[in-house]
DNA sequence: GTATTATATGATTATGTAGTCATGGATTGT
DNA sequence: ACAATCCATGACTACATAATCATATAATAC
């Protein structure tokens, strides 16, 4: 059986990609279909579809089937918290190289 | 220039791996050198060493120098936050699939 | 049935990662 | 200067990942 610490690692990994940060970025204001999602973050459908999946068996999404299309949604609200706190880091980090620029 | 996106993709993939997870864990009562790290977590010294150099660069930890042995600590205290909050998905997660295997 | 649309997947390539072992550099104590 | 300790790094191996192109599958409409 997984260990907790490779469960935790797994959700993270799901969230550590540029590509996958988009789609997750894309999903802020609710679930999409893939058609939706792929034109709005600019890759391929079939590179889309293959992050996606990855972030259904890690467990960050959920998805449902209407028809042709297939709704992938955030499965836990506070998968946006974690991206808020590590933007608010980023941005933080961010001032402080330009502090150390101007010599300060 | 890096992207956004990209720095938060770097921060997120320095939490997750198992190895770099124990090391936080290890790190959450404060700054450690490596001497102290590598034991505790169960991995090979230049294993942990390349680990913390990653976590340094991506903005995750900080480090200073006394004599020979060489600090480590959590850079911004959010992370505790975020792994917090990735733990707690990951334990309703667990909750949920045994429900499941329980055929609720 | 055929055509169309939406999504997933096989095969491939290039690149990145984690780990190990051996070694090198730096600092301290004698 | 020499030995001991602490940490970093080069070289290597095995494996994982992201992306692309082409193709397959599934659902709908005609």
């Amino acid at each position: 059986m997984k260990d907790l610490v490779e469960y935790r690692a797994e959700i993270l990994k799901a969230l550590a990609q540029p590509t996958r940060l988009k789609i997750i970025d894309f999903l802020r204001d609710g679930e999409r279909c893939v058609c939706e999602i792929f034109p709005a973050i600019g890759e391929e459908q079939s590179n889309t579809s293959r992050h996606l999946n990855m972030m259904l068996t890690a467990g960050v999404l959920s998805r449902h089937k209407d028809g042709l299309k297939i709704y992938y949604a955030i499965k836990h609200p506070e998968i946006f918290d974690v991206i808020d706190i590590v933007t608010d880091i980023v941005k933080q980090d961010i001032a402080g190289r330009h502090k150390l620029l101007k010599g300060k």
